[in-house]
Parts: structure tokens; sequence; C-alpha cells
DNA sequence: AACCACATTATCGTATACTATCTTCATTCC
DNA sequence: GGAATGAAGATAGTATACGATAATGTGGTT
């Protein structure tokens, strides 16, 4: 982490700071989350880390051990397939209880979205239009807690989306189906624009179950050589 | 509250004991939760008691409002039809899974539990068998997130299905509809299996959100008289 | 040299105490 | 008489301090 400049973060912040290191990578995953150092480099007492951290348990993106601390959760990929599975299921039922209100406005913005990615160079400006794109797609079906609940199960994968869009032709991929998906939802073909979307969804959980069965090869090989 | 027994109880079960007061209704919905009370009540500080209730603000559970504290969740009848409706989207997934790997064993168990929940005359017992055969059959699917989110989002309508319990015929109904959903994973027929469940499922979505419009209407002509 | 016992250190977890915020109610002013 | 003001009490939220637990290191024994 190597000593934070010590950004005198609102205690309010405290759980978006760390949300926010976790998904953008900062603190990568199984690092150790000692409530002292963060404390001290976010300028509050333990009590209030600790209550951000067992925030962050529930959803899942760290882990706890009684009296052994915290630590950002590693996934394995057979839960990275698990997650990416009920990701599918989940957003396909929002998307199919969305396209029948979408507005052409819809349509137009998501469109934009879709222009703008295809010319950014920054992999979080790219990341956060992916998110904005799907997100987009779910809010007409006026859900608020089945898109919560999207949003949750979403950030537990999205720092490994973020792997993918750097270490593949992911990216190319993913922009030619979110093209496809959103011609689907123009023509307002709720079942088309579930079934592409639960394909790009379950292509995504395996590429990411592929890249962590890499790693976790070369991993065992740097132990061992 | 009124004035629980010094339950002098660890620290660690001091989350499953809220949780199992607001599932069994013990603090009902609405019901503002005072952290000194309850710290007092259950024999350690406010520190441990906060954590806890955090997690159950994670698990919706528990509303929380800065500065102004915690409470009880109440629901509308619209949430209740959303939440029931991911529920639907969530098990039948979970069942479509689990049916080819379902063994003998497992039909002939749920069979046991279906035959208890039919002699029992405790509501809590009945509760329980519940959701014990739904628990069972989804855990041929081998898919523990899928089943641990089951589980947390079927506690946020746990409390407004024991009321049904009471207080219809919610009951038989169920036991019929378990049945037949029993009958076809006996056949290994997933699809079938799912497509009932679903029914199953929207359809106490449905009772439930017309009891909470009904005591809507009951409380505000009783504010009224 | 390998293994166990014990001391030492680091870290977690929580009780206590204090501050900040909200609520309530009495008082004052218009 | 009603609205504005402010003091007092209640509750939330957090810093500090301390005890508990796990990890680590050290000395002694076989």
């Amino acid at each position: 982490m190597s000593k934070t400049p010590p950004k005198r973060s609102r205690p309010t912040d405290v759980l978006a700071d760390l949300r926010d290191a976790i998904l953008d990578g900062s603190l990568g995953p199984g690092k150790p989350l000692r409530q002292d150092k963060l404390a001290a480099s976010l300028g509050v007492s333990k009590i209030p880390v600790r209550e951000a951290l067992l925030r962050l348990v529930a959803e899942g993106l760290v882990s706890v051990e009684a009296n052994r601390g915290f630590a950002v959760t590693r996934l394995e990929s057979e839960e990275a397939d698990e997650i990416l599975d009920i990701r599918a299921v989940l957003e396909c039922r929002a998307v199919l209880l969305a396209v029948p209100h979408m507005s052409d406005a819809t349509i137009a913005e998501a469109t934009q979205i879709l222009d703008e990615a295809e010319l950014t160079t920054s992999i979080d400006r790219w990341g956060e239009l992916n998110w904005a794109f799907h997100a987009l797609l779910y809010e007409p079906a006026n859900r608020p807690k089945l898109n919560q609940l999207i949003r949750q199960i979403s950030n537990q994968t999205e720092r490994y989306i973020r792997v993918l869009i750097t270490n593949s032709d992911y990216r190319s991929t993913a922009e030619r189906e979110h093209r496809t998906i959103l011609a689907a939802c123009a023509l307002r073909n709720e079942e088309a624009a579930s079934a592409l979307l639960a394909q790009h969804i379950r292509q995504t959980g395996d590429l990411i179950a592929r890249f962590l069965d890499e790693q976790a090869v070369r991993n065992s090989q740097q132990s061992e050589g």
C-alpha cells in the first residue's frame, strides 16, 4: 500500500475509500487489511475501520477469520464461475423487465456510452462505462432491490474484469456484444436481449475462470521454482 | 422487547440472537433498535452490538439512518413483490441445476420433511421445515454462493411468511405445491420442477403483498379513527 | 541439531469514556 | 396564542485504553 498520503478522509468516506481501493486493484486479492494501519492512514480510529470492513465482508469483497483479521477476498475459478452465473440470471431478469419500458432516450444514452467506451484509452474509464451501460439497461425495470443486488454481485468480479480488459482481446469482444444487445433492446425484443446478455456474461465468466486458473498455475510454479 | 432475561450471551452470539429475534417476530417491523438497550440486555457493550446491526443492515433485515439509529426493516408490498421475484429467479436456477444431481436419498429426505410438516402444529416448526425443504432441493446444485444468496434474500421475507401461515389457508396450499414440486424432482424433470417452483414462490409473493396492503389499510384506518 | 517450553511481540476485539447530533420541552418574543 | 429560541436530556458515533488471542522468537533439553 506504500504509505497512503495522509488523506484526512471524513469517517463517512472510510467505506467508499476502502471499496474503491479494492475494486481498482490498489489492494490486491489476499492482501491483509490491518486495522491499525488502515486507521492511521485514513486518519480515524479502528472502530469506523472495523465497521467499514464488516460491510465489505457482507458485500463479499473482504473475508474475515476470527482473531486473525481481514483480507481482500481471493476468488477461486469455481467461485468466479458461480458468481457470473448468478449475474447472468439476475441481469437477464432485469433486462427482460426493462426492455418494454425502455425509452428512445435511454437507447440513445446507451449508444453514447458505447461510443465513448470504444474511443477511450483509459482502463478505469472503460470499466466505468461498462458498468454504466449495464446499469442503464436495467434501470427501466424500476426494481431498486434487484438493481442493488446486481451491483453488489458485480462488484465481486469487477477487479477481474479490469484484468481481462488489459490482458486479452476481451475488450473488443465485449464491445461487439454490447452493440448487439443494444440493437435487440432498440427493437424492443426483450427475449433476444436477454439471451444475448446471458451469453455475454457467461463468456466473461469463462474468461475470468480461465485467467484465474492460469494465474494459479503460475503461482504454484513460482513457489516450486 | 419486555426486558429480555439477562441471557449472558457470548459476543459471538449477538448477531444470531438479534437475527432470530427479527425472523421469529419478537422484534416487529419498524421496531427501533437502541444500541444501549440491546447492549445491556445482551450483556455486552455497544461495539459488538453495532457490528451485529451493521451486518443485519447488509442482510436487509435492519435499516439505518445516520445519527438516527437502527430499526427493523419495514417492507412495502412492492418491495415484497420484488424480493419474491428475485427469489423465484434464483431458486429456479438452483433447482434447475440441482435436479440432475439429486439422489434418491435426497428425494426420500424431502418426503420425510413434507410428512412432518403436514403433521406439526407448531408454526415455528413448520417454518423451519419449509426452509429445510427448499434448501434441500437446492443443495445438490453444489453452488455455495448461490445457496447463500438465496438464504439471505429469503430471510427478508421470512417474517411475513410466518404471518401467512397463521392467517390464511396458505399452509395447505403450500403443502400441496411442495408435493407437486417434489414429484417433478422425483421424475428428474427439472423444467417442470422449476416452473412449479416459480409459480409457488410468485404466489407466495402475491399473498404477502396483499397482506401488507391490507395491513397498511388497517393501520391508516386506525390512525384516522 | 531437532524439538519443546516459555517469553515477547503484534494484532484483534471490546469495555469505557467522551463528543457530536438529534429530540424535547420550556421560555421568550412577536 | 403561536412561532422562534435555547437549554436539557437522550442517543448515536468514535477515540482511547486495555485484555485476549495468535504469531514469533529465544533458551534449554535430549
